[in-house]
DNA sequence: TATTGTTATACTCTATAACTATA
DNA sequence: TATAGTTATAGAGTATAACAATA
């Protein structure tokens, strides 16, 4: 939370880990603002990637409450990048899809991503890179 | 933006850090809305630590708008957290200053999250959080 | 003229409560 | 009764454009 001391004192871990976070979480902020997406949505579209989830499932992937993502779904809908289909094995449930253009999109925003980022790890070396995604990866793994 | 293969396959860079990211991000959500701040409220607050500066530059560190800095600041203010001071070198100026309240809150913000990442990053050894955090400050540095 | 800040407006995101339809 | 989803409503957060006051 704080911003000064950067090449001065070191940052504590929780500094440390707040300012990697917001960095981050702005790269796909700005990712995102530049195809006219919220972080949401290109959350949405990352989860329906590899999953066609009832809206219910949604909420709990998303951590927000259903009736959110009733909003969320109708504006990425209505943008062609994802599609409600009912489910066949329940009548009062849909399964979200997601479209090619959603597919085309989120290919995108990954790609764009993935540069980003490598851009800001290259200050590290490779051998560095490879520590701070084994240590990053274990702390997420326990979630 | 993946979710599954954490044991499995060591995650890509990109993939850990984003998915850190959202946890971290994740952590500071929890921990405001169990105090009804938001994400960006709490961010505000913890600028105020230890600055009074002006909406523009507000502006330009939470790197929003300075139309949507006057909502910010008026409902901080309106729960008595932050109050507008006239700046006195500059008639169109006013500074933001945190209240003794605000300050109150912050501290109690900064000791939760302290103490959520501290179980966070419990998974790791004393040397590897020392080395996550030289990392994480590098890159965060050359901003 | 340029800069600081606010206002008006519109849209996205979010939760709560009440509802419909199916299980 | 319980569950899946939507609707109504209200409020926060955000940007754009137009404005007022001061520099």
């Amino acid at each position: 939370m704080k911003r000064d001391e950067e090449a001065s004192a070191p940052l504590g871990i929780e500094d440390a880990l707040a300012q990697l976070s917001f960095l981050v979480h702005g790269v796909v902020g700005k990712i995102g603002a530049e195809h006219d997406l919220s972080v949401i949505q290109a959350r949405l579209l990352g989860i329906l990637r590899d999953r066609s989830p009832g809206m219910n499932e949604l909420a709990r992937y998303l951590e927000l409450d259903k009736s959110s993502i009733t909003g969320l779904v109708d504006r990425a809908e209505r943008r062609g990048l994802v599609r409600r289909e009912p489910s066949r094995s329940d009548g009062r449930a849909v399964d979200v899809v997601i479209t090619p253009a959603g597919r085309k999109l989120v290919s995108r925003l990954q790609a764009e991503f993935e540069k980003k980022i490598a851009v800001l790890v290259g200050v590290l070396t490779p051998a560095e890179r490879a520590s701070l995604s084994r240590l990053a990866s274990r702390i997420v793994a326990r979630d």
